[in-house]
DNA sequence: GGCCCGACTGTAATCGTTTACATCCGGGGG
DNA sequence: CCCCCGGATGTAAACGATTACAGTCGGGCC
């Protein structure tokens, strides 16, 4: 049924019907009536394809993400869904898995689909294609990470604050020896939640021998790897700093693995909140980023810019330290790992 | 930039541009490179939503899932769009969050957005917006649950299967009194399972006391409440089928406020294989479903009808049994629970 | 030479809306 | 009585692609 037939039908013309569909106060109330009357009869329904073609204007955003299987990320889109769908509009979801190549298609796919805007979970790596995206006005909203475009959209963590508290809460417990499996370099959340560890770890006076920093990949093979190489040195950490939840259930079977005490033996502190955390044993200590808020938060921003805000906003959350059972005290007493001498070790930076 | 611009920069007509494009053979070869070089030189793409509306097809489909926070339902959208994409798809996604009301919204946005296709874990309630797609030509694929539509396209799971081997499995370790977290039963998942649970029940000649079925709705909470009350029973059960992840997740949460030892005290098994399921402690025994290949066989599906296929396809996977920690032998050997006279408890059915 | 055919290209209609502009009509003010 | 105004409606032109149909042109064949 298009709009062509129901204005015959009704022996009245496309545009009055169209009027009393989107713009009900241009037309008489009676003949208003009988139009909606007969478009509701018949289940007429406008096509958004048609209407888009004319107006410019899609109702569809884009979403682009590394991978929806991740807790977070399916969080951030469910937010984002919830905020979008009572103001008529769709998503349209992408996952990149990291890579550069899917997500330039995953641009092109979005751009050639008219989005109304895109929220994306950047690589890094297509500043080309974003930069060419947003020449065509599509407003774009970084999500989680910064692109490294300036003048965009927003809503981004405090890595390095959550990585201050995770080793603030180790400190105070009285760790010495702490490393880390941090995420991908090429990533600015892997990057700020290394540096933030380092940066925490420095200004306590505290070494980090570099066999207890590995750089993963944010899912969990690598990171048990790390864990059962860390775990199996001379002299192990006894407290472990985890930059995600994939990365943290892998370090977990190692633990399992070689029976490794947590937090008897070992102290654990990952990013995310996600739900099986509080149920395994020990529950987990977590740094939680706030997911639900950040999705909703970067739908209002997309919004804001196709309302016509010419002005781009940057958010910033602060995640929160969740103490649960994977941490306390250190066995005995610590030396710091053996890098520096021991004078300058001052546990209170 | 439009292929009307580029036509004229060109000195061609728009057919002669749009022919190089997607019917190449069609142009003399020279001019064929020229328009292909000059399109490129610009980085033009068409337009999506004009093609569509010229050729009346849209290169999307709609995915419509209960909750995409669930690790079943993430796996399978994530292996939809790794099929939809490489073909030139793009995948909407809503959640329905087992709300018919919202379903029936998503399925109206879908058929307004003239989606070729569309994919759904139905709740069975909106029999008639589903005919109304149908009548439209839409491709419908059921997933996970039967919509109730006949001559539909579905992919679904051998629930009461995965039901038989999980009361097999536990009555085989010596288990009599066997309880259940049972999820909706306006679902087909919730139903099957239920059903499946209470035939192998049967057919082991094991009672089941009306205190031992518990029906929640597939969410953490209501199944920690069932938990926390079938554990208080004077008779509490020595093994517990649960019917989803979530739910799962609850009833441990419950287990483990209590203090009730897993699996000494109490076998579980529960549906879906989740990450988490393997690093908690106990590792859980689990009825795991194909949750990739259901995902992938449904987007197959809706291909196969958007390419033409006239007969619908029903696909039916069967679920394995996953056996880790969570289920042993019951501590002492077991009186059935009392419902029936010992005379009709046997064992092997 | 005339005709036809095939290769190539152009013209213009079309998809279903929205919307600028034109038209019509009745009524109030001069 | 005429004019004008504003409300209600209609006409038709977009939007950007695809594609049926209609040329045009050169060459081969009778």
């Amino acid at each position: 049924m298009t709009i062509k037939e129901l204005a015959s039908q009704l022996g009245v013309s496309t545009a009055t019907v169209s009027r009393a569909l989107s713009q009900p106060e241009l037309v008489a109330p009676e003949t208003r009536s009988r139009v909606l009357a007969a478009a509701k009869a018949c289940g007429y329904q406008p096509d958004a394809i048609a209407r888009s073609l004319r107006t410019g204007r899609t109702q569809s955003i884009g979403l682009i993400v590394s991978d929806i299987t991740n807790p977070f990320y399916a969080t951030v889109v469910r937010a984002i869904e919830n905020v979008a769908r009572p103001r008529g509009y769709s998503v349209i979801i992408c996952n990149a898995d990291e890579n550069p190549q899917r997500e330039e298609e995953a641009l092109a796919l979005l751009a050639s689909k008219q989005v109304a805007g895109i929220i994306h979970a950047s690589t890094g790596a297509n500043l080309r294609a974003l930069e060419a995206l947003r020449a065509r006005g599509i407003p774009l909203v970084d999500l989680d990470r910064a692109s490294g475009l300036s003048g965009v959209d927003a809503v981004l963590v405090d890595n390095a604050l959550g990585a201050r508290l995770a080793v603030g809460h180790l400190i105070s417990l009285g760790h010495r020896r702490i490393a880390t499996i941090a995420g991908p370099q090429t990533l600015t959340t892997g990057r700020e939640r290394l540096d933030g560890f380092l940066a925490a770890m420095r200004s306590a006076g505290l070494p980090v021998p570099p066999e207890f920093v590995h750089t993963c990949d944010f899912q969990a093979e690598s990171a048990e790897l790390a864990a059962a190489e860390m775990l199996s040195l001379p002299h192990p950490p006894s407290a472990l700093f985890v930059a995600n939840n994939a990365m943290m259930a892998g370090a977990f079977a190692a633990i399992r693995e070689r029976g490794v005490r947590v937090p008897e033996e070992l102290s654990t502190v990952s990013f995310d909140d996600v739900q099986w955390a509080k149920y395994i044993e020990p529950p987990l200590t977590v740094i939680a980023q706030p997911a639900e808020i950040i999705g909703a938060m970067a739908a209002e921003l997309v919004f804001r810019r196709i309302g016509g805000e010419k002005r781009p906003a940057r958010r910033v959350l602060d995640p929160v330290l969740i103490v649960r059972g994977s941490t306390a005290a250190p066995a005995r007493a610590q030396k710091p790992a053996p890098l520096r001498p021991a004078s300058m070790t001052n546990p209170l930076g």
